[in-house]
DNA sequence: GGGCCCATAACTCCTAGGGT
DNA sequence: ACCCTAGGAGTTATGGGCCC
């Protein structure tokens, strides 16, 4: 085996040789893409598209997905481009802000102790290492794998509380910060687990006492969301009132536990 | 006025971990 | 980036209402 030292350096010249080539024939030496793993094509059940939502819910964008630009859009740019002209000053978020991360799952804390007794020397050493530790955990049956799945539900249970500490312990600004920070990065910060929800208006009890009703499960009580808002429209408003009812009480409770008061109509 | 949130399910994608 | 996999979280339809 070659020492690490010659070894780094075989690397970075391999390297080098190949920024070399790509600069001159980049179609030849074209890198590899991080293709998703299942597509739209392999998919079983593809992704439905959007039908009359103006836009999808904040987070990650679907594969493929260019995002269209409107005029509203553009007109969002150009109040971006003109905002950027004076260099917003960003909280700075140091390496204590960050909220606790996600625990590992069994496989990888199997990884974890499989490394500590199987030390690496190498940059291919640690590759065979990997290869050989999900080999290991690959073959063993469930009441072997239980130990580790047993260690990361534990972690996992615990996550949220930590998540929730990690909350109330960091001031607005900071969360407002490592919010930035994340998605800055194409992460989204999970949500503090202890958030007080707003109560699900109207159409959505419907809905949950609608869906019950159906002998469908899974996917398929999708196809039936657009039948439900139909059947809502028809419903009169004396059928419509216990829902509004159950909703405009759940929304008192609400704002009476946050200290405000809901706003009228006449508001 | 736009965006988000609420409920619901399966499906899909991403993240977590280690060393180099 | 490479190697792997379990599980968390976003996506998708829907309408009403709150908040910025």
């Amino acid at each position: 085996m070659l020492p690490q030292l010659a070894q780094r350096v075989a690397l970075r010249t391999i390297h080098a040789t190949f920024t070399r080539c790509a600069a001159f024939a980049p179609s030849i030496f074209v890198t590899r893409l991080r293709v998703p793993t299942r597509t739209f094509l392999s998919s079983s059940l593809p992704r439905l598209a959007p039908a009359s939502r103006k836009s999808t819910k904040k987070g990650r964008k679907a594969v493929g997905a260019k995002p269209k630009k409107t005029a509203k859009a553009t007109k969002k740019v150009v109040k971006a481009k003109s905002r950027s002209k004076k260099p917003q000053k960003l909280r700075r978020v140091l390496k204590e802000d960050l909220p606790p991360k996600h625990p590992p799952v069994a496989c990888i804390l199997h990884f974890q102790d499989y490394v500590k007794s199987h030390p690496v020397s190498s940059l291919e050493d640690a590759r065979l290492r990997l290869k050989e530790a999900y080999g290991v955990w690959a073959s063993m049956d469930a009441a072997a794998h239980q130990p580790w799945i047993d260690r990361s539900k534990a972690l996992l249970a615990e996550y949220p509380r930590r998540l929730a500490e990690w909350y109330r312990k960091t001031d607005e600004e900071t969360v407002k910060a490592v919010e930035k920070r994340f998605k800055a990065r194409g992460r989204i910060l999970t949500k503090d687990p202890d958030r007080e929800r707003r109560p699900a208006p109207a159409f959505l009890r419907f809905w949950s006492d609608y869906r019950k009703t159906l002998s469908v499960s899974g996917r398929e009580v999708l196809t039936y969301t657009t039948e439900a808002a139909a059947k809502w429209r028809s419903l009169s408003d004396e059928e419509k009132a216990p829902y509004f009812d159950s909703y405009r009480q759940a929304l008192a409770a609400y704002h009476a536990k946050r200290g405000k008061a809901p706003k009228t109509a006449s508001d």
